[in-house]
DNA sequence: TAAATACTTGTACTCAGTTCAGGTTTCGGC
DNA sequence: GCCGAAACCTGAACTGAGTACAAGTATTTA
């Protein structure tokens, strides 16, 4: 990893660890991006060159972890059953993400606007997702495909929605393995 | 209904289908609020006391059509089983929508970043179904009833985001059925 | 060390969304 | 029909997100 690759890594985390610390002390709408730029000793230009969005800075997933993840996806290759390998898949991102996650749902229990853009952070592992369940069901259904994509991430979602951020992460894992589990089950089926 | 309320539907209205004109005409970017406020006869700030953001304009629900749906669930007290009946209120749901569900469709397809707002449309019906769902579950399960609401409400947008804007609203419908019945029956089977 | 390339910055701009004070229209009671 | 209250519309002025760009600085490669 060169000189300059670590740098921009740094930079990132740099904004985005003020951005949320602010955003945690002040709420989000008295933050600026200004003010989360100054406190990073960056520009307002710089800001918007990392980040999409004010919202995005929040939510978006760190570029390495990312990468990670993906490398995981890509390796993936168990002889478990479809469903629940892509559990897993899912309980791998938890995995990712223990730091910044409890801080992330506080900030989307007090500010419920920003829920849309939380799910737009699915956006950026969605394809990597897509892809992998394409390359494990029969030719070609891209319907089906979507639906099973569309389907986990929504019981994934729920999950997150119903966890206490004051409550562990195993507390949210148990949860996503409930929601994934009763949604491969069926959910026009009673509890099972 | 009043003269008064009366007229705000019609303003509503002409805003609305002025705007989706428009924007079909020049695009999105192309097309600022300001433009749709004069075109409609009506002031800028008007236009934000009718909807609350540009993005609303293009995918809020008609405030009457709405009244209506809501009409049906609440008198919705058929014996279908709960998974059957959620479906019929989806399908209820397009037929509601059937003049503009075209153009929007081709808006998104066009413009892939506004399909967040999209999803917001949701956000109008998901407090009455959720409430829906919950009385006909058992005893407070909350996890379950948000569950439900949003698999259910994931497979309608999956159905949305695969119809060709070109093809009926049958088509549709049908699309719709087929992508609740899969998630109804349990997505880790097989296709059945 | 020098040229090419990537990254940062300040400036200036557009436009979404909010606030507010004042004017206009509609409504209910008489 | 008349009048006061309430709802509604409007223009003006403001904040702040996001973009474009030209000039500067750091990094890489040869």
């Amino acid at each position: 990893m060169g000189h300059r690759e670590r740098k921009k890594l740094e930079a990132w985390r740099t904004i985005r660890s003020t951005a949320l610390r602010l955003i945690s002390e002040r709420g989000y709408d008295a933050v600026s991006v200004e003010d989360i730029a100054k406190e990073a000793g960056v520009s307002r230009t710089t800001f918007f060159s990392y980040f999409p969005s004010k919202e995005a800075v929040a939510f978006e997933f760190d570029p390495q972890e990312l990468q990670q993840w993906r490398a995981l996806v890509d390796a993936e290759a168990s002889d478990q059953p479809l469903w629940e390998a892509l559990t897993d898949l899912f309980l791998d991102i938890t995995e990712l993400l223990p730091e910044w996650l409890p801080v992330q749902k506080r900030l989307l229990v007090e500010h419920p606007g920003l829920i849309q853009s939380a799910r737009g952070t699915c956006d950026s592992f969605a394809p990597d997702l897509r892809a992998w369940i394409a390359r494990r069901l029969p030719d070609g259904d891209d319907l089906r495909t979507t639906l099973l994509l569309n389907v986990s991430m929504a019981a994934f979602i729920t999950a997150v929605e119903a966890w206490d951020p004051d409550d562990s992460v195993d507390t949210l894992r148990d949860t996503v393995r409930t929601c994934l589990r009763w949604a491969g089950a069926g959910l026009a089926q009673p509890v099972g």
